[in-house]
Formats: C-alpha cells, sequence, structure tokens
RNA sequence: GGUCUGUUCGUCUAUCGGUUAGGACGCAAGAUUUUCAUUCUUGAAAGAGGGGUUCGAUUCCCCUACGGACUACCA
C-alpha cells in the first residue's frame, strides 16, 4: 500500500477557527495513527482576502497546538513549492493540458454576459456559451488580450459517485454539475483546481476536510479522471457549530483558538476537546493527550452529523488539566493574574488555594476580587440556606468571633480553625454556621478560593479584624 | 427554488434488529468534609413524525417535517 499522506490546506485570511483546527487535528491524527505524513500548504489564491501574518498565526496556531507537519512552506519536502501563489506556472501547465483534452475551455464572457444568465431563483448556471468558439476566434480573442478564464468541461450526461469514508456513497446527476472556473483572469486557479492539481501532485492519498465540499467533489473527480490521476479517499466532516442553526464562523466572535488561549484554556485541553467533538473513540474516556489520540483515532468513530461547541464542558476538561499540573507549572499559568494584589498577601498560599478550585485561568480575578473590593458587598449574603444562618445570628456570633480572634495568641489556619471550633460549642451554634458567617464577613463574596480562617490567614489580623468589624457595624 | 446531506437526554455521544436505551458535561437532591471548593451517592432528562420490512425496530427502506452545506473569477 501506499504511503499515506493528508494535508492541511488552510488560506491565510485571518484568525484560526475551532473548526479549522479540528480539521488540522484530524489530519494529523489520521496521519500519525497510520504512519503516515501530515503536510501543510498554504491557499492563498484569493489575492483580495489576504490577511498580512495570517500564515505566521497558522504555524504559530500548529505549533501552540502540538500539530507539527512533516512537510510544508517552512520545513520543505519534495512536492514543495507548499504555497499556491508559488505554483502559478504548474496550474497554468496543467490546465492547458485539459485545454487540449477537451475537458476545460476559455471563456470570455462578460461579467454582464453571466450575469444574463442567472435564473428567476437567483441561480446561475453557464451554458457553455464558450465551448463553442472556432479555434479561430479563440487564437484572436487570445492574441488581441481580451480577459478570459478557463472552465472545465463537464458532461452533461451520466452520475459521478464516489465514496466517502465518513458519508457513504454520494452520487450526483452530472447535469447538476457547474462547469467551474479553473483559471481566473487574474492567472490563479481557483480552489477547484489548485486542489485537484496538488493533491495529487503531493501524493495525498487521503483528502480530510469539511462537508461543505462533499456536493463539489464530483467536480473534483471529473477533473481527477480527465488527468488520468487516481481519485484520493475522502473523509468528509461535519461541521461544528455554534447552535443548532449556526455554524461556528469567525463572527463568533470568541470562536478562534487564540482568543481561548488568551481566556486562560490551554491547548491540550482544548485539543482534547475539540477531538472528541465529532469524533468518539468507542469506549467511556474522556482524557486523552495528543499521542493517545493519534493512537487512538479511527475514521470509523467520526460521526456525520453537525456538533454544537460547548464552552461549558471545555471549562470541564480544562479544569481537569489544571488541577494534574505541576505547582510549578499552574505558577507560571497564574502569577500574571496577581499583579493588582496588595504586595503583603502571600502568593504562594494563594497558588496551593487556587489551583484545584479554577476551571480557566481567568477566572482568577474575579475569585480574588474580596481581596482589592470588599466594602460594598451585599449585606444579605451573611443569611444562607444551605448553611442555615441570618443576620439575627450574625449579631451574636461576630462579636464572639471578633473578642476571640483579638486575643488570638497565633494567627494560622489549624488555631484559628480549632479556636472557632471551640466556640461553636460555647454558642450552640453549628460549625458550618459560624464558618460562613466569618467568611462572608471577611470576604463578602459567596464563592471564595478558600475557606473562613485561610481567608483569616491570607488577609492577615490586622485586616481581618478590621473587616469582622466592618461588617458587624454593617448589620448593627 | 435545485442538488447533496443530517436528525438518540439541554449539550457531546454509545448502541452496528432483541438493552430497564449506556456514559460524559451541565442541572437537582442527599451524604461526607476544616468552613469555599472537592469527593461520594442518587435523581430528572432522549430515539422528529408517519408508513413499511421483520417474530421483533433507535438500528434497514420510503415519505413528511425540520436543520445544515453547496448552488462565486471565496475557499
Amino acid at each position: 500500500m501506499n504511503e499515506i499522506r493528508t494535508r492541511f490546506a488552510p488560506s491565510p485570511t485571518g484568525f484560526m477557527h475551532i473548526g479549522n483546527l479540528r480539521t488540522a487535528l484530524y489530519a494529523y491524527l489520521f496521519a500519525k495513527k497510520n504512519n503516515g505524513k501530515f503536510i501543510l500548504r498554504i491557499e492563498d489564491t484569493d489575492r483580495e482576502r489576504l490577511i498580512e501574518n495570517a500564515v505566521d498565526t497558522i504555524y504559530n496556531t500548529l505549533k501552540l497546538a502540538g500539530l507539527q507537519h512533516d512537510e510544508g512552506p517552512d520545513n520543505g519536502g519534495d512536492c514543495g513549492p507548499y504555497i499556491q501563489s508559488e505554483r502559478k506556472a504548474i496550474y497554468a501547465e496543467y490546465a492547458k493540458k485539459l485545454i487540449d483534452s477537451g475537458d476545460a475551455y476559455y471563456c470570455f464572457c462578460t461579467k454582464e454576459r453571466l450575469e444574463s444568465l442567472t435564473d428567476e431563483s437567483g441561480n446561475r448556471r453557464y451554458d457553455k456559451h464558450c465551448l463553442h468558439l472556432s479555434k479561430a476566434e479563440i487564437e484572436e480573442k487570445l492574441a488581441s488580450g481580451v480577459p478570459y478564464v478557463i472552465r472545465q468541461n463537464v458532461p452533461t450526461e451520466g452520475v459521478s459517485a464516489y465514496n466517502d469514508l465518513v458519508f457513504g456513497e454520494i452520487s450526483v446527476e452530472n447535469r447538476e454539475l457547474h462547469d467551474n472556473v479553473l483559471i481566473k483572469s487574474d492567472g490563479y486557479p481557483t480552489y477547484n483546481f489548485a486542489n485537484v492539481v496538488d493533491d495529487h501532485l503531493m501524493r495525498i492519498s487521503h483528502v480530510i476536510r469539511g462537508m461543505e465540499y462533499l456536493s463539489s467533489t464530483p467536480n473534483y473527480n471529473l477533473l481527477y479522471r480527465a488527468f488520468g490521476w487516481e481519485i484520493p479517499q475522502y473523509i468528509h466532516l461535519p461541521h461544528i457549530m455554534r447552535d443548532k442553526q449556526h455554524k461556528l464562523s469567525k463572527r463568533y466572535g470568541d470562536a478562534n483558538f487564540e482568543d481561548f488561549l488568551e481566556k486562560g484554556f490551554l491547548p491540550e485541553a482544548i485539543i482534547n476537546y475539540v477531538a472528541l467533538l465529532g469524533w468518539n473513540p468507542k469506549n467511556d474516556r474522556e482524557k486523552f493527550t495528543l499521542t493517545e489520540l493519534a493512537e487512538a483515532f479511527d475514521v470509523a468513530g467520526i460521526s456525520k452529523s453537525a456538533a454544537v461547541f460547548d464552552e461549558v464542558k471545555l471549562r470541564w476538561l480544562n479544569s481537569q488539566y489544571i488541577q494534574e499540573m505541576p505547582t510549578e507549572e499552574f505558577q507560571k499559568h497564574a502569577l500574571p493574574y496577581f499583579e493588582n494584589l496588595p504586595a503583603n498577601i502571600d502568593k504562594e498560599l494563594l497558588i496551593k488555594l487556587l489551583q484545584p478550585r479554577i476551571s480557566v485561568f481567568s477566572d482568577i480575578p474575579e475569585k480574588l476580587a474580596f481581596i482589592t473590593a470588599f466594602e460594598d458587598y451585599d449585606i444579605n449574603l451573611l443569611e444562607d440556606k444551605n448553611s442555615k444562618t441570618t443576620l439575627e445570628l450574625a449579631k451574636t456570633v461576630l462579636p464572639e468571633v471578633i473578642a476571640l480572634s483579638e486575643n488570638a495568641a497565633v494567627w494560622e489556619n489549624d488555631a484559628l480553625f480549632e479556636a472557632y471550633n471551640a466556640l461553636t460549642e460555647k454558642l450552640g451554634v453549628k460549625r458550618k454556621q459560624l464558618l460562613w458567617l466569618v467568611r462572608i464577613a471577611l470576604t463578602g463574596q459567596a464563592s471564595t478560593p478558600c475557606g473562613a480562617t485561610e481567608a483569616c490567614v491570607l488577609l492577615g489580623k490586622d485586616e481581618a479584624l478590621r473587616r469582622l468589624k466592618y461588617s458587624l457595624q454593617r448589620i448593627s
């Protein structure tokens, strides 16, 4: 059997969105699983949509995601160049062959004439007008510099069918197919042509791409056949959706890989999550490293229906990764969020408290808000159904807590806990009640990255006492 | 409109004719806990609708409904 070769062929038109990333991931996994090669090709034939630095974004994303390509513009290979704009002459040469064989033809139609072909429902189908031009007419127009495109000459009869590894047999009547433009008037090829020529020349064995190409693939197969080339295997992928109705798109602001990284998601978690969106390993496993994915990957597990992207589940997966992270690494990620904290705060303690309690790094500011902003908190937080606390209870408990705290010999977690615990017995309240009141009186925050006694230690004796008194004064 | 295609809990999914339709996230309740959080247990929650085929359909076929994609000198 021939070598397995897959490719990821993005257009440098901006950020890499999650759907694109998944396509790259599956192409990578499929290649790795089969000891094949993963190739990167840049499809920059639309000169108008080019965005500067977008190629760097692609390199960067693949690198961060760990999807190292075996061949590509930056690391070479024997099928280069890997940037389509540098392959212009190649396409021209192959287009010429098609013209000679009658499978393609020059078209000189003006935009106006093309528009006049639009039918009542807004569709346009080219009428093969220029196919019937005589050789002399063509020569003359070419010689006098009339702008032209080269179109594919699709048969008007028959059926084109192929087998997709995910969707099964796809069959389309040839008369439904269009005479697509292969070479544009600016001399660049369209996707419709470049993908075929390049995939063949780069010996791509399995074409893995979004299912938007499912219905145009017969066009491409006709091209392969016209050239006498072997048709690759197809693996079309269902889309990733923002919700049931809408595809994830660049307009959905947060759909970019970079954005998720910025929000504090880990590349490993994103990759893990995205891998499972539309593919399942045929068991209940949820957590995979890239290497493990490559071992487990199987086309049979790819689903046919679109999947809705669920950030809540991504958060959960991300939290799993955060919790398993070595402390030093967690610290590296968390430290940038500590910048605006008072100098006397024990950062080491914070790290310890935070790691088991956050899902994404960007949760940190919210968790720590109480440290810098306290005074305006909602006093009703002191009342809590779960802990069975009321403002009345707070009025009797807090003065005792304050008195006890003022006399505390050591300001340290275990000692404080013991002292407060003893106090609950004296006051005849539940530990949960007292600690809830203390924690709220100390932080003004329903959810904190610490318990009551830890909050005491974190804030320091002076500040803790000040806050307890302030809270008491607010309810008196 | 035409063509292609999809449809199992709210979401991601398992099931390849026979299951109390399973798991995960989320949600709810309860328990444990050094308080927040964790952990544990339990629960609610699904086969779009209608026809077939079959002893038996979520599973196979057809129709309908509802999504999605394509229908560009964009990819």
